[in-house]
DNA sequence: TCAGTTTACATGCTTTTGCATCTACCAGGG
DNA sequence: CCCTGGTAGATGCAAAAGCATGTAAACTGA
């Protein structure tokens, strides 16, 4: 038997999205709030993380910024916030003199594990009461599909 | 037969979120690019279409912040700008006089409608490829049942 | 009824953001 | 080799955001 896939029309897709966005409008809502983020908004807690996911330490700023809503220039500097602070090193990348790359410092690193321990603490509160671990499941991996099936045309 | 229903895990919940959070950026992102949000960014496109969105037309502006990301501050004065656009109206509120209500204007819903129709055509060219029809559906069900089985507690 | 508390929004002030632009560097022909 | 075009970040400046606080109205409980 072959399974019919049906494409999505306008009204479908349109209302996905509503739903996504204010599902992660309500749950943003309610973290930004807590204390964890007191000392350090959840934009700049962002970058921390991104940070700790790239192999060897160093990321490119620009390959950065693909991953966070703030513009070139904010990103630019909120790094030099994060570099005053002592959170994070910049230095200038070996193959192309134009470029920065980042990394977090040991003190940053260690930051970003304390906030994000009660983070995720606190998100598992806030969210596991709505759905089951095998819905959680496939959130997760509709949301994964979602964003590595975008069109790259626009 | 019962079927068993699992309790999400820590690593579950987290993992379901932040796979959430990166598609919306990753989504979010290139929305904000496309040219019918250079005349009005997109936080303030969202506050005309939640004013779309109420009964009657008027909500009161503690109600209208709960949707969004601004702090209360902030949405006060984008209500300011907004009014000097003449895209909305403000008076206060019959019942309690601390609070201020509003509305769309014509021009206000005019030019909703008008942003809103490019939005939804081109968030369909860049979603639509991404999922079925089906999967669509699944998604908006599980971020619907997300979004109202938050905790109420924090 | 009236002082004390809470709620809703506005406002002063500082910080952060974004747009436009600048500089430095790379890449690709002539 | 230089010139042209393009890319990566930085920076001047204006707009927008948040925090702390102010004001006024509503509730609360003697």
């Amino acid at each position: 038997m072959i399974e019919q896939e049906r494409l999505p029309d306008i009204r479908t897709t349109a209302q996905a999205w509503e739903s996504l966005f204010r599902a992660q409008v309500a749950v943003m809502r309610r973290l930004q709030a807590l204390p964890e983020f007191r000392k350090l908004s959840v934009r700049e807690y962002d970058v921390l993380f991104n940070l700790t996911r790239c192999p060897g330490g160093w990321t490119r700023l620009n390959e950065l910024n693909e991953n966070l809503l703030i513009s070139q220039p904010s990103l630019s500097r909120m790094v030099d916030r994060l570099e005053a602070k002592g959170l994070v090193l910049r230095r200038t990348a070996e193959q192309d003199q134009r470029g920065i790359e980042i990394s977090l410092t040991e003190a940053g690193r260690e930051l970003q594990r304390r906030i994000g321990r009660e983070h995720v603490r606190h998100l598992h509160e806030l969210i596991a009461p709505a759905l089951s671990a095998e819905e959680f499941g496939q959130l997760q991996a509709l949301t994964e599909k979602l964003r590595s099936g975008l069109s790259p045309g626009c």
